[in-house]
DNA sequence: GTCTATAGAGAGATAGAC
DNA sequence: GTCTATCTCTCTATAGAC
């Protein structure tokens, strides 16, 4: 590949660009499944087949590699939510949307949660405090979108970051105590539909918020 | 200690019960600080005051200390959920009591709330399966008594397990998420009051399953 | 770019003295 | 009961060949 020019093929991406996408991804997945400590980057090396060593070149060190993992998981994220709010819709109609959005990626993307556990239980610490400026503009654009369609009047009164931290706190255990509990005598419990967490992320909303067309034509 | 009888003195404790004690309470704060993997041995007897190769004589190994850190922080909750519900109030109203028993343990022994991410963003291993085996009387208990209380018609219709998912998962959110925000420029979306958790939780529950004593005279 | 080989640190487990 | 000393394994980081 070094007879070939680098630079004008971006739209389907050099060897060494798609190795790097890889690398990110296995990184995804090996560092939420076992978290920072315990991952190895020999697991992380093996699933883009090629050996420990060489992910050196790609990444300067263990810690570089799990922040790259970070932006690019919240990044994707805020994508989502930036394109949700240009959405020409009602204010109070678009709130219900994002938070659609959010259980949407919550469920596709496990890699996510398991992440932010594993960050909240650490509490503050290098890497949560960098994480959590990453986060920061998340915050911003959704509290703010809440804040405003309240002031509006459009929606009931409680407090944005009270409501996020309830939405994702119940997707979360939603989401990922569910195998756990299906796997003991608990089991018996649980729901005889398959996978609820949208439905009842979104019942939450709603009693949180109200209906999402209360007094708009949509 | 050789001197003394080991059995007569069970009140207070013999030297070997304090320690087994006061070990168990440094591995718990340090397993949930650290998570199982990145926690060392090391940190624990230091907190204790002694080395790293005594703490074999109380506990086997690292897993057996960890498996009785678990059953220490559930048996009492589970012990507490049990005195709850021993009381002479009606149902609707128990249950309520019950989500607070919950909120105020959350607060005051967040170590629960940590080994409870952690777990959950593993997954299914030998960890969490018995952790799992050791949180299911506990779902019983709970789940339990929410479903009687629907039975009579005395509080909303929701899933048992729904409701206690997202009253803990929330409960997580909002305990351990508030340091990490704090420490950025999010910190502003903050509430300017302290600490909203048991008065959020106590409002989810109202929502959730209706007024504590609707049609009762308490 | 990717490899092999190795250095070096960290941490759990174990043996045995006191 | 508690200690020191040591064995051993695992994993990151680095050097250098191809």
């Amino acid at each position: 590949m070094s007879s070939r020019i680098d630079s004008a093929e971006s739209k389907v991406g050099t060897k060494a660009q798609l190795t790097h996408g890889a690398i990110l991804e296995a990184a995804e997945v090996v560092f939420s499944e076992k978290g920072y400590a315990a991952a190895r980057l020999e697991d992380i090396a093996e699933r883009v087949g090629i050996r420990r060593a060489s992910l050196v070149y790609y990444y300067k060190n263990k810690a570089a590699l799990y922040g790259a993992v970070l932006d690019r998981v919240l990044g994707d994220l805020h994508a989502r939510y930036e394109q949700v709010l240009r959405r020409s819709v009602p204010l109070p109609e678009r709130l219900h949307q994002l938070v659609d959005e959010w259980a949407q990626y919550a469920e596709e993307r496990p890699s996510l949660l398991r992440i932010l556990l594993r960050e909240m239980a650490d509490g503050l610490t290098p890497h949560s405090r960098s994480l959590a400026e990453r986060m920061a503009p998340l915050f911003q654009s959704v509290g703010g979108a809440i804040a405003e369609a309240q002031r509006a009047g459009a929606v009931e009164q409680i407090h944005p970051m009270h409501l996020m931290m309830i939405i994702a706190g119940s997707s979360a255990f939603l989401l990922l105590a569910r195998p756990l509990v299906a796997a003991t005598s608990a089991s018996a419990l649980l729901d005889t539909e398959r996978d609820q967490h949208r439905a009842v992320v979104r019942m939450l909303a709603r009693e949180l918020l109200g209906p999402p067309s209360a007094g708009d034509q949509r």
